[in-house]
DNA sequence: CTGTTAGCGCCTTCAT
DNA sequence: ATGAAGGCGCTAACAG
């Protein structure tokens, strides 16, 4: 009832072999007899047997992309534009070429399920992986995914790292592409602070992200720099990766607005200006709630990232507060619906469809990887009118 | 170098047969052996051949998934849907369960494409598709679909449409999940009559998708109804798919603002007070500038979606106008960011997680088809702060 | 419950 | 430039 490659090879009276080669275009084969070939596929309707040929190739045409949620734009468009790459021009003919498929998986951001995918994606033999967003700072959990990934290499699987920092041991690696986060969080904030404003609350992402680390970091040491937060802070600065490892929820518990407000800053202010919350609008809301809690005379709120941006604008607002007036807001990533927002989101820029693409180019082969297998891509402060000069008094 | 399920057998001390067995569960095998295998599997660190064992049983554990742009939330919520229920519950055991892994193919809206991934797809013999979106209605192309599909169905793949109407003659497929997008934009229109509203712009997507019918044709019905737009309108109310066939690209010619703004309405408003378009912010920007061109009295406009809402409300803006007091808008979709916009936008809730959900549960076979293999999904009007009595005079 | 025996459909040396 | 033949690693009857 299936067609396979020898029914096309007798309708077209050639061996099987010939086929394969017209098929794969890999190999020399006189015009005509590729015309017969070609002809004897449209007229069966033949289609490959993937998985045949994948079993007998040692290769296969999926390339996996892991995220951590594929609803979310910040994943959307770096897994879309990973796509523009490997799916070929698509012609139309109906017939297929090169073409690779993207299988998306969805991590939720669980290490184990991380794991989870590569294994799968590992048996399916994946011509290629793509690890995006930031990866989950346990050294346990480290070293599985190293071991996780040299194998996969091993096994002729290219590994692209996009939108989360090198491995240490990366040599199974074939590129790292990382986003200037801390970069990002130190210029959002030096803004923030030319503005004038001195008590900036922060609403950071989950503990134990590379991805929250790294903003965290750049917006504390742009603080420390301007003089506030003291000198007497926590580890930050150097990146290290421990230094929040076995840390567990915190923060919400609150230690009581013990402090005055007469005095521009003080070491504490660190820890106590700063909540943790999970990747989303809701939680974003909350935390925006739990810092005006603790300290009311904060005049702007930096976001963990857009959609933070989002519930803390929310919060805000419905506190009777006005943006930029009262309160200054910024997010991050530069979503598309950023600019769309009133007032429109101060916010940094990553380039995620260009990075997206790279990776893609780099998944098929199509692109030399930086020197090193590293590349920092550049954040860039985008200035809109969620922030502006702090109200007086 | 690769160890393989007889290296398995060895060390366990059984016939492949047995490690096959057990890998798969289906199948009666005493505990003592189970667990020798399994031991003697992580011992070897072996991880299963998945085009072997797809070539061999004629089966995948790849399930399809056709979206137009996997980059907006709109498809990306219901991929993401589809995987909760196709992937296993990830046990973290690093051993891999029934779970299926998701291909997502982005069409951008292209019959080439969908035609060309579903190709790919039945090469991979993947265990299921699914096909979000509104359907492009060429019949060609319809037709080209319906022998597509109704191939895959043959070669056992299960085939289920999440937002899409029916096809025509759609024994082939499983299961049609469809929005309810006309009644939704019925209700929105009749919404925004209630409210006082006579000259309402609508911004309309892509000619020649059901979508786009659909919505626009709810919208007219409740204008009709109303005694707006005459009763000499076009087709529209039937259903039938052939209405847009050959049409261009029309609309921003323009044919001149002829029409003076005394009467409440006209037949031919229908026309003119309709702007095509694609469903992007920066589509609902230009074609809003043109209604406003075409007919500076209209008190409010209806977008295609929430995205092309967002494009819209900026050009409202642009031009010094407010939202709601001199033009309300509403979107449709009802995307996470609509709520938090200001103001918040008035739209149609589509419950896309659910419907993802359940076509991922029908991908699986794990929820029986409704009866006649067709359901209509909910549209629920959300009334929120971008919609308000007109502005008098 | 477990082992044996055939393929699944294709690619790929090796010849010619 | 083309044909012939073996095997990729696994599953699915069929025995026992």
């Amino acid at each position: 009832m299936t067609v396979t490659l020898a029914d096309v090879a007798a309708r077209a009276r050639v061996s099987p072999a010939t086929v394969s080669r017209v098929l794969n275009g890999n190999y020399p084969v006189a015009t005509s007899t590729r015309e017969r070939v070609l002809r004897a596929v449209d007229d069966l309707d033949y289609v490959l047997n993937g998985p045949a040929s994948s079993l007998a190739a040692a290769t296969s045409d999926l390339i996996g992309i892991l995220v951590n949620d594929i609803a979310d734009p910040f994943f959307g468009i770096m897994a879309g534009a990973v796509q523009t790459e490997i799916g070929g021009p698509g012609d139309g003919s109906g017939r297929a070429g090169g073409e690779k498929l993207a299988v998306v998986c969805n991590t939720g951001g669980s290490p184990a399920r991380e794991l989870t995918y590569l294994t799968l994606l590992q048996r399916q033999r994946a011509a290629a992986v793509v690890l995006t967003g930031g990866a989950v700072e346990d050294p346990a959990h480290r070293a599985a995914m190293s071991a996780k990934l040299a194998k996969l290499a091993d096994a002729g699987t290219r590994v692209v790292l996009c939108g989360r920092p090198p491995l240490p041991d990366g040599e199974s690696v074939l590129a790292a592409l990382a986003f200037d986060n801390r970069g990002g969080g130190r210029r959002l904030t030096e803004h923030l602070l030319s503005l004038g404003h001195r008590r900036i609350g922060y609403v950071a992402g989950p503990l134990e992200r590379t991805t929250t680390r790294h903003r965290l970091e750049g917006h504390r040491d742009a603080m420390r720099a301007a003089g506030l937060y003291g000198d007497a802070g926590t580890a930050g600065g150097a990146g290290t990766a421990g230094d929040t490892g076995t840390v567990g929820k915190r923060g919400t518990a609150g230690e009581g607005s013990t402090a005055g407000g007469g005095r521009p800053a003080h070491a504490g202010d660190e820890e106590r200006l700063t909540v943790h919350g999970s990747y989303d609008r809701s939680s974003g809301y909350d935390a925006t709630v739990e810092l005006l809690r603790r300290e009311p005379e904060i005049t702007a709120v930096l976001a963990a990232n857009d959609t933070v941006a989002l519930g803390a604008a929310a919060a805000i607002r419905d506190r009777g507060l006005r943006i930029p007036e009262d309160i200054s807001v910024a997010g991050f990533d530069d979503l598309p619906f950023s600019v769309d927002v009133v007032p429109a989101l101060t916010t940094v820029r990553l380039p995620l469809f260009e990075a997206g693409a790279r990776a893609g180019r780099l998944a098929m082969g199509k692109e030399t990887p930086p020197p090193g297998g590293i590349a920092t891509i550049p954040a860039e402060l985008m200035v809109r009118g969620s922030t502006a000069v702090p109200r007086v008094g």
